[in-house]
RNA sequence: GGGCCUGUAGCUCAGAUGGUUAGAGCGCACGCCUGAUAAGCGUGAGGUCAGUAGUUCAAUUCUACUCAGGCCCA
């Protein structure tokens, strides 16, 4: 026996007794080890961060994950797939400070490193754990990976492969110190991340400042705009746009002038006078004083530079350049070998070498007990004193970074760091770039192609705590050595009160590649002692190196590593981009000189109902775990996939995930069901032969053949990693092909006949259908499709198959084209007649007498053959295929556009309007000679067939529809033989009714009687043959009556009694 | 400020190498069907295809700009 479902399936319950399945019988490792070793499809999980509850985004990516290496494990790779965590960086130690209740980072120190970085391992532990966390969203969800053997970052072997890649970069120079502008908090003392950085814009009233810098040959001043009047003490440079256009102007107090052209409005027109017009290139090498000479240079200094990123949008047209205070400055500054000051310390105070503002802030800041100003007024009004100043106001309202933590403004700041020179092969990763397939393309040429035009070496280096250290270790010269392994560290020592005791010493179990382990270690080479450079390393390091890392190659693993390398597929958020995506590429040209990734998807974010992006703060997040407990995981899995593609936003709306549930998963089960009801009834096991596609109906032919082409476009779409066409091709199929056409005009096959070749055919189509949707689905619904498959295959034992997810793909033998379009053509044919019975209140139990359809000539064979199918459906009884060179037809002409586009040009309007007033004589003509002569204004145009649409529209005197091509026409004259039959149709309705209101059994056989007027009494009669077997009954009376289920009824204008009684077996 | 993406029915989304009637589902109104039935089907209303300009015989589609939203980066 087949399992039948409630009409309530609890989806929840499904899934969870699937997980035990999968688990009891380690499916998931059969999956892999059933697979052929040397036909692998390599897959990097990227690492999430485990510093928080999962959400809904991750369902997404990791949905879009596993359904890509089950549909390849289909298709018969072998697919591993190694769990990963990134355990590094500052979103655990934020999240551990919360916890601790850390207001500063100074808070770690006093903590001890070592304490805070045992915590921060066993939060990391805790969070990969716990109840509702990444172990539990995985596996709910039915994401196939291996989490007993995951890579976590912050391992020693981990570190030690990370090393090992540090190291390895060194030996090829492309590792060294420089300076960065990096946002930095003078409160906190500390460097923000961009992440950081984006938690605290906000708007704020600056200064606006503009300056008056005089020229040193000239007796003349070029005009200056600042918001941060505080770096004007470093300033170094000027810099202009040498394409832009600027004007000289005699300004009545302010002297000459120079500024750009398009701001000339920031000056009051009757205060100035025009002098000249020239470029910015004109500009170019004039000297300038300074403003302040508190910092001596060596090097020249304080004149014109051009700059590309000058803009006209703000300011004068003129950028004031203070090298440690800027990106672009500093940039610049190296490209013209400026001199670089910086006057200024890490906690945003003038250094003493600046006299009159030693020691004062340069911004305002708020401190918990009080608040000191910046120095800015003091300065705006120094240059006012000495007349260098043209004006300045303190209401410049812009978006300027805070510290998320202290709220205080951050100032962008120069400060020492490490760097790879990746810039030494961007080159090389754009061209291995242009050979990723990317899905979708435009973020591997634009987001990503952009960035990796754009490459700036890449800024190693981390002020923290909780990450990999960077294997530098430095002597008092700057001299560095750079370790690759722990058998190098053991050559260094450690001091042990006083005693120096060496590495290779000390227990294994002390050796732990994190802070304050490795600062206490030291070298020492050629009579010099090594010191560790404190810093860490950015943790994308860390989630980039894990081809390799993952492995702890190249210490163990080598042909594991090498035979995983580089992977076919990898899926992460496009926020990934200048993330892992782009480290995972960085890494491996440096490397390997080669492509990490081969495929990949990109997904983008989920945002609420509104478009809202989901944020804790403002409440919108949707918890993944609620909705499994509701819908199943399936549910939400397939709704996440095919209600957009993966790389456009995704609005979240959980009616969409109820819709998804109802239409294509009920639809689903309910076609499930209806097999299930008869092939139990027939206790059907699958145990006949197999009948030939050939040999099966017509409609049985059409579904394999539907189902085939469903089969072969669903895998080129699934190769195209197009995975939310995929899915709605099989949800289509399911609901509009099978279940909506191929059930419901087969159901009688199932649930009247006796068994025959016809039923077994139908048994054998339908099973087949569905086994092979459960196979198609499985990728993306893996519970749902494995229950179907189960429950199909265990009674049929067709396959050895223990699990759906252990079976290849289908490969379909039975096409038949032309039968596809001939049905496309009836369901056409049949919509069209539905929609007219419906406007014209023809109800489809009325049986009419004639349908006269008109098609083109291509489709005329179609339509016959299809006749019988098209009168069953629309209740019909009779169908003529019309000529359309009949005259019953009206016909008009329209241009075919593509055709005559081309060929006419200009003329087309002429054309068009001609063409449209063909009347029927003119068409025939064509029609009949392939050509005519239209007369356009004087010239006579010679148009053919395939230049124009012929369109029949109407049918004198009959009800007329049409739609591409396809016009039908209904005859309703009625006979008194089909109101006879409409009315028994009519019966038949009510006493189905009846049969299920009085809780009889489908195969129950039932006596009826009829009480009512003569008149339908007569109708009855006359087709009491046709009730009696479609209702299923032994005798109908009309005049001795029977005792049993008894309702009063008005069928059309009479009124009648029907009584039914079971017959007793 | 820069880069990329998006804007099509009340909502969620398709679509068109540029071709004259722009589709589906949901929702709404009305109706139909009925031994798959707490489903299903149809009809109707609902669109200046964000706006402006350009290219073209023809633009919702291509181009430019503008506006709005999103993401990434400054």
């Amino acid at each position: 026996m087949f399992k039948q479902f409630d009409e309530k399936i609890n989806y929840p319950e499904i899934e969870e007794r699937i997980l035990r399945f999968w688990e009891e019988n380690k499916i998931f490792e059969k999956s892999i080890s059933t697979r052929d070793f040397n036909k692998p499809f390599t897959f990097y999980e990227g690492p999430p961060t485990v510093n928080g509850k999962p959400g809904i985004h991750h369902v997404m990516a990791r949905t879009l994950k596993d359904l890509v290496c089950r549909y390849k494990t289909m298709q018969g790779f072998q697919v591993h797939r190694k769990a990963g965590w990134d355990t590094h960086g500052l979103p655990i130690e934020i999240a551990l400070e919360k916890e601790l209740g850390f207001t500063q980072k100074s808070d770690i120190e006093k903590f001890g490193v070592s304490k805070f970085n045992k915590k921060a391992k066993e939060l990391v532990y805790h969070h990969i754990e716990m109840k509702e966390g990444w172990r539990t969203l995985t596996e709910r969800m039915g994401y196939w990976i291996n989490l007993d053997d995951p890579y976590i970052t912050c391992t020693n072997e981990y570190i030690e492969s990370v090393w090992w890649a540090l190291s390895e970069y060194y030996k090829k120079g492309l590792i060294y110190k420089g300076f960065k502008i990096v946002p930095q908090c003078p409160h906190c003392e500390t460097p923000l991340s961009s992440h950081e950085l984006a938690l605290g814009y906000d708007e704020v009233k600056d200064p606006s400042v503009y300056v008056k810098f005089k020229l040193k040959d000239e007796d003349a001043a070029i005009l200056v705009w600042t918001t941060t009047p505080w770096t004007l003490i470093s300033n170094i440079a000027l810099a202009v746009g040498p394409e832009i256009e600027y004007v000289k102007i005699k300004h009545e107090k302010h002297g000459i002038i120079y500024l750009a052209k398009a701001r000339l409005s920031i000056i009051k027109e009757e205060e100035y006078q025009l002098l000249e017009e020239l470029k910015g290139s004109e500009l170019l090498n004039k000297d300038y004083e300074p403003l302040f000479n508190y910092i001596p240079v060596e090097k020249r200094a304080w004149y014109v530079i051009p700059g590309d990123f000058v803009s006209t949008e703000d300011g004068t047209g003129v950028v004031h350049i203070a090298p440690a205070f800027g990106a672009d400055d500093y940039e610049v500054s190296k490209k013209f070998d400026l001199p670089f000051i910086q006057p200024v310390t890490k906690s945003g105070r003038f250094t003493d070498q600046v006299t009159d503002f030693a020691g004062r802030l340069v911004k305002s800041i708020q401190f918990e007990t009080h608040e000191e100003k910046g120095a800015d007024p003091d300065i705006i009004r120094n240059l006012k004193e000495r007349n260098l100043l043209y004006k300045a106001t303190n209401d410049y309202l812009h978006s300027y970074p805070h510290c998320w933590r202290c709220e205080n403004p951050l100032i962008y700041y120069a400060r020492d760091s490490w760097y790879i020179r990746t810039t030494e092969i961007a080159k090389r990763m754009i061209d291995l770039n242009n050979t990723i397939n990317w899905c979708p393309p435009e973020v591997g040429t634009g987001r990503f192609g952009n960035w990796l035009e754009e490459n700036k070496d890449w800024s190693l280096s981390r002020d923290r705590y909780w990450g990999t250290p960077l294997p530098i270790w430095l002597d008092d010269e700057g001299n560095m050595i750079v370790i690759g392994s722990i058998f190098e560290l053991k050559e260094g020592f450690v001091d042990r009160d006083g005693i120096r005791v060496a590495i290779k010493d000390l227990p294994e179990s002390e050796i732990d590649l994190h802070k304050p382990f490795v600062d206490e270690v030291k070298f020492e080479k050629n009579g010099k002692v090594y010191k560790r450079t404190p810093e860490l390393i950015d943790v994308w390091f860390d989630s980039g190196a894990m081809p390799f890392a993952q492995f702890h190659y190249p210490f163990e693993n080598k042909d594991l590593f090498e035979q995983n390398y580089p992977c076919d597929f990898i899926c992460e958020g496009i926020d990934q981009t200048r993330g892992w995506f782009y480290t995972l590429h960085a890494i491996g040209t440096m490397l390997f000189d080669n492509v990490t990734y081969k495929n990949l998807i990109v997904n983008e974010l989920i945002l609420d109902k509104e478009g809202q992006k989901m944020s804790k703060s403002k409440g919108n997040t949707v918890d993944p775990f609620a909705l499994f407990d509701k819908y199943g995981a399936d549910t939400t899995r397939w709704y996440l996939v095919t209600t957009s593609p993966p790389w456009k936003p995704t609005l979240f709306d959980e009616e969409g995930i109820a819709e998804v549930q109802r239409k294509f998963f009920g639809t689903l089960f309910n076609t499930y069901n209806f097999f299930v009801l008869y092939a139990n009834i027939d206790k059907y096991d699958f145990k006949d032969k197999f009948i030939e596609y050939s040999n099966r109906p017509e409609i049985d032919r059409w579904i394999i053949s539907k189902l085939s082409s469903l089969v072969k476009e669903f895998e080129e779409l699934m190769d195209n990693y197009d995975v939310t066409k995929a899915a709605r091709l099989v949800s289509n199929f399911t609901i509009d092909q099978l279940s909506n056409w191929y059930v419901r005009r087969s159901r009688r096959r199932f649930w009247k006949s006796e068994m025959n070749s016809n039923k077994l055919s139908a048994y054998q189509t339908l099973y087949e259908c569905l086994i092979t949707i459960s196979k198609l689905t499985s990728p993306f619904a893996p519970f749902i499709a494995e229950e179907l498959y189960q429950n199909l295959n265990k009674v049929t034992n067709l396959e050895s198959n223990l699990s759906v997810h252990l079976v290849y793909y289908p490969n379909p033998s039975f096409f038949d084209t032309e039968l596809e379009t001939k049905m496309d053509i009836a369901q056409r044919v049949v919509y069209l007649t539905r929609s007219m019975r419906a406007k014209h209140n023809l109800k489809v139990r009325q049986p009419l007498k004639k349908i006269m359809v008109v098609v083109d000539k291509n489709k005329r064979d179609a339509l016959g053959k299809m006749k019988d199918v098209i009168l069953e459906e629309v209740n019909i009884k009779e169908l003529v295929v019309l000529e359309d060179d009949s005259g019953v037809v009206n016909k008009s002409a329209k241009p075919n556009f593509k055709v005559v586009g081309p060929k006419y040009g200009k003329l087309v309007k002429l054309l068009t309007n001609a063409i449209k007033e063909l009347n029927k004589n003119a068409i025939a003509e064509i029609e009949k000679t392939g050509e005519y002569t239209l007369d356009l204004d004087g010239n006579s145009v010679k148009i053919s067939l395939e230049d124009i649409e012929i369109i029949s529209h109407e049918i004198e005197g009959w009800l007329v529809e049409s739609e591409e091509g396809v016009t039908i026409a209904i005859d309703t004259e009625l006979s008194e033989d089909l109101i006879a039959e409409g009315y028994a149709r009519e019966f038949v309705n009510r006493v189905q009714n009846m049969r299920k209101d009085f809780g009889l059994d489908i195969i129950d056989r039932i006596e009826l009687y009829l009480k009512g007027d003569e008149k339908i009494v007569e109708y009855i009669e006359q087709f009491s043959n046709y009730i009696a077997n479609e209702v299923l009954a032994e005798k109908i009376h009309t005049s001795e009556s029977v005792s049993g289920y008894e309702q009063k009824w008005k069928i059309g204008e009479y009124d009648c009694i029907i009584t039914i009684a079971k017959v007793k077996n």
